[in-house]
DNA sequence: CGGGAACTTGATCTCGGTCAATATTGGTGG
DNA sequence: CCACCAATATTGACCGAGATCAAGTTCCCG
């Protein structure tokens, strides 16, 4: 680990996502409170000795809906994606948490309001809740960071609700394909084709549509020559203007 | 005013939303920190003289989205509906603000991210932007109070996901009842019939329906002798039970 | 290779959207 | 206070995007 003082982003809990970048920091609270200073090694080192590392296999669930909270993951590899699931059956994956992204919280009286399931191999630094809870109060600026992790999964979450409830299901499924590519932008480098980590059942619950429609919305835009699709799971972005295009929103 | 110590809740910055509840403020970071204390009158006081009584008719807007951030209302009176609108004039709700609630952020590089319309005579403290942050910077109780809106937003965000994308437009008209219902509870104190100051076009937006199914929705509810219409704006629920059972989500 | 899971594609159905009349209703002025 | 009118809501008829049901096909993984 690089010695010096270490940026917020270090803890990924103000990672950008999507395209509209990060906010400016003169817009969080704790900026103007002097307390956004980056975390000293010290911290940081304290933090990470206080969280066990642990792996989950590809379908393993972190933890489910109403379950007690025990620990709180910070993901250092891997895809997860945190879904509610009604008595009937029907299931929304409600957030795609990845690589910097903490997960466990907010919790619903003291237990987990979402399940959270690994899409692919997935590797976390465990922090128990309490001993979490308490450092995070002894350490501000790391409350901080919280806070603005916060308000981007809000503003992640507003524009999901306008992408499922106004557009059509092929601009859903273009949208989806770009948050994955900004999403997986910084592991990736921006490298085409890219693995999704999706099935289509699971980008279906996530895009308010049915697998069938999901995969027809793909060849529909295969056949436009927008994407191309490599094996089952991959993708190449063709015409990244026409795409954005389609997709309509941010 | 009332003397002494006030709440948070005084703010309306952790106004309790739904039927979920407030969440336990063990959950919140700011309570291991400490901060979570009241505020005190003299802090409400420099507070409020900071902000200017605002005061908006029905159908006007407090703010558009992309317009620079000038200042956050805190709302005193009324019914405010968040929204973004796509180029082709698609419209989404992403929330209903009312009484307590603190509209204008989370912002957008300095800007607006949403638009604010008056459902109804709107009164609001409006605080200068960088003068409310510096205050939130000084006073960190209302930082933590900030953050815990903040979370429950997302909460109710995420609900509305699951909502919009897996509910019958049935189901989603019992949702949106119940939680006119829950929202309005505090000022109302739970009289029947209630006004709900949306017209069927809002619902629809709010839902991703259109207006007419809205409308045939809140016939078949009538006709299920699941609820009453009254006049054109008033609802009374006659059958809760019922109703619960249709909305699905909790 | 072989088998099973996931995907694609086709046929059909259905819920909700669209278009089009009425019907209420609440606000306004006589 | 009532009559009128514009705005909003209701209801009906029809349509179509996406859901459902049902084969096939591909692809991965052992």
């Amino acid at each position: 680990m690089k010695s010096g003082r270490i940026g917020l982003n270090a803890w990924g809990l103000s990672q950008a996502h999507g395209g509209a970048g990060k906010l400016p920091c003169d817009s969080c609270p704790g900026r103007s409170l002097g307390i956004c200073r980056p975390l000293e090694d010290q911290r940081l080192a304290h933090l990470l000795a206080m969280g066990g590392q642990r792996h989950w296999a590809k379908r393993e669930f972190l933890y489910r809906s109403d379950d007690p909270v025990q620990a709180l993951y910070k993901i250092t590899k891997g895809v997860v994606a945190e879904s509610r699931v009604l008595d009937d059956g029907r299931r929304q994956i409600v957030g795609i948490r990845t690589v910097g992204a903490l997960c466990g919280y907010p919790d619903h009286g003291g237990r987990y309001l979402f399940s959270a399931e690994a899409l692919t191999e997935v590797e976390a630094c465990s922090f128990e809740r309490t001993r979490f809870n308490a450092f995070v109060g002894r350490h501000i600026d790391l409350a901080c960071a919280l806070a603005e992790d916060t308000s981007e999964r809000l503003v992640r979450a507003t524009e999901n609700m306008t992408v499922i409830g106004q557009l059509r299901s092929m601009e859903r499924v273009a949208h989806f394909l770009i948050e994955i590519f900004e999403l997986y932008a910084t592991q990736n480098a921006g490298a085409q084709p890219l693995a999704l980590h999706f099935t289509r059942h699971e980008i279906a619950d996530y895009l308010g549509l049915t697998l069938e429609t999901v995969s027809r919305s793909f060849s529909k835009l295969r056949d436009l020559e927008v994407i191309a699709l490599v094996g089952v799971d991959s993708v190449a972005i063709l015409n990244e203007k026409r795409l954005t295009d389609i997709a309509k929103v941010s």
